[in-house]
RNA sequence: CGGGGCGUAGCGCAGUCCGGUAGCGCGCCUGCUUUGGGAGCAGGAGGUCCUCGGUUCGAAUCCGAGCGCCCCGACCA
């Protein structure tokens, strides 16, 4: 660390800076298992507020919860060949429990597609046992050769959805239906705008018709792949006997989607948002949104301010705001600024006997955002009302941000190869180009530059004049495409 | 799995070249004074120097092997 207090700026080296926010805001820890994480209480916290968030919205979707086995018998992985092969590599094997060598070894699952359909194999009969909305909040595992704290890690936590539908079109409105949610959480929850779009084949999952993607851009340029929707076809139906009888009595295989979002989603919150102070926490997933730091030098002001803090925080408290007052006798108050503001809470407000002689509290946001003070003088009495005001304020602003970032740091109408080269070899960004749909010209472009196509982004996110030519080969372009190197 | 770096107190490091029985800063504990942007003073606790083996009267230091972690690359949510 460049100095014992502040953190290496990200200028200097992102991916230092990454590490130290992450471990010094106290959201992970490195495990004793290579590769494997803790994440302490701080960063599960977040990671909660995600979930309830996200649970929500797909209650509200129609989905219900349940949980399949952490254990998966090796034939079933074996089953749909290409997802086998996408997977074989990084999947973990049990081959002794119980003391002994297991007749079938069980894979630890990488995912859970194969289980889940066979369970519902199981549970379809007719078309009127559809559609089937399912998700399950799980752990899983796979064997990464180079891991980073929530970006990559050999376990992690997510959540996948399945589900079954009696038609092809269903399944593909399923699937963007999915997209759409994960969207709206990125955006009014994480502030981390995305672009959508369709995987091309070489990136799609193994084992899917079609995979659609949230992608996100980082402050060092480079793209998190934030989410994912698959429509699965009948791939794994045919594999399992998802069948089901049609309205006309004939038999058809069911249509397949997952979807899934990770404890990734936090790392990608850090590199969002985070400055060189520390994390930033959008308010909306903020475990704690506004720490009260008492400020007194007797023990007259100390129960005095004190007393104040904690009839703000109740007041808060009464309208939903998750508020924590900083009572530590033994931290002077600006240590206790440092060490929330390394933590990303949002809004901090301060007490002390000038403001209790004024009758107000000085709130401090976290960042300098355009349009807003970093620091005001709140009047006491109207604190409950104005909190909650510039606490949304905050996450409107960071989410403006962000997207001011995204389109600042994206490229459009790049037509020379050699200007392309320069961008992700110099600043890095979403370059959008012409592709002409060769897996050829993308495996060149990957070889070359490491940059990928992230998507064949949605009409809403393509140029207005979209491009003629492919960026690689020249020919006719088929598609406009949004590239970059990736995490 | 290739390239690079690093393993010494809870954290960050010095000491290693040139062997002589371990030190600095932060943090931690106690006390007093402090408290509006990382407090001061005094006292104190804390270390199998990654592991194993070798050389030596003597190894954190030299030699050999192994393990682990981080960073960069090939593969990936």
């Amino acid at each position: 660390m460049a100095d014992e207090q502040g953190l290496t700026p990200r200028a200097q080296d992102f991916s230092a800076w990454y590490n130290e926010v992450v471990l010094r805001a106290e959201l992970a820890d490195y495990s004793p298992v290579r590769g494997c994480m803790v994440i302490r209480p701080y960063g599960y916290g977040i990671w909660e507020n995600m979930q309830r968030a996200l649970d929500g919205m797909f209650k509200a979707t129609g989905h219900q919860n349940a949980y399949f086995p952490l254990f998966i018998p090796m034939s079933f992985l074996e089953r749909e060949k290409e997802h086998v092969e996408g997977f074989a590599p990084e999947v973990a094997v049990v081959t002794h429990a119980g003391g002994k060598e297991l007749e079938e070894p069980l894979v630890i699952r990488p995912t859970s597609e194969t289980i889940i359909y066979a369970m519902f194999a199981k549970w379809v009969q007719s078309y009127r046992d559809l559609p089937l909305l399912i998700n399950q909040w799980a752990n899983v595992v796979r064997w990464e050769l180079r891991t980073r704290l929530f970006l990559r890690t050999a376990e992690f936590l997510w959540q996948e959805g399945h589900t079954a539908h009696a038609s092809e079109a269903e399944a593909e409105e399923e699937t963007l239906r999915m997209l759409g949610v994960y969207r709206e959480f990125m955006d009014d929850w994480m502030a981390m705008p995305p672009v959508l779009g369709r995987k091309t084949e070489s990136e799609k999952f193994a084992g899917a018709l079609r995979t659609y993607s949230c992608e996100a851009l980082m402050q060092d340029n480079k793209a998190l792949q934030a989410a994912t929707s698959h429509n699965l076809g009948q791939n794994f139906a045919r594999q399992f006997e998802l069948k089901y009888q049609t309205v006309t009595g004939g038999e058809d295989y069911a249509w397949n989607t997952s979807w899934g979002a990770s404890t990734r989603l936090v790392g990608g919150l850090v590199m969002t948002h985070g400055d060189d102070v520390g994390l930033v926490v959008p308010p909306q997933l903020a475990p704690i949104q506004v720490v009260i730091v008492p400020i007194y030098r007797s023990e007259e002001e100390r129960t005095q301010t004190l007393g104040a803090a904690d009839q703000v925080a109740a007041a808060l408290r009464a309208q939903q705001v998750r508020v924590h007052v900083d009572a530590r006798d033994t931290v002077k108050p600006g240590a206790k600024y440092f060490e929330w503001e390394r933590k990303g809470v949002p809004l901090r407000l301060e007490i002390g006997p000038k403001d209790l002689e004024r009758g107000q509290v000085m709130a401090v946001r976290r960042r300098e955002l355009e349009g807003l003070a970093r620091k005001e003088p709140l009047p006491m009495d109207a604190v409950a009302t104005l909190v909650p005001q510039r606490l949304g304020e905050f996450q409107r602003a960071l989410l403006e941000a962000a997207r001011r970032r995204r389109e600042e740091n994206s490229y459009r109408g790049i037509e020379s190869y050699d200007r392309f080269r320069e961008i992700v070899e110099g600043p890095g960004g979403f370059i959008y180009a012409g592709w002409c749909g060769s897996a050829a010209c993308e495996a060149k472009v990957k070889e070359e530059t490491k940059a990928t196509i992230r998507c064949l982004p949605f009409e809403e996110f393509r140029t207005p004049e979209a491009p003629t030519r492919c960026l690689v080969c020249g020919g006719e372009a088929k598609h406009e495409a949004v590239w970059d190197r990736a995490y």
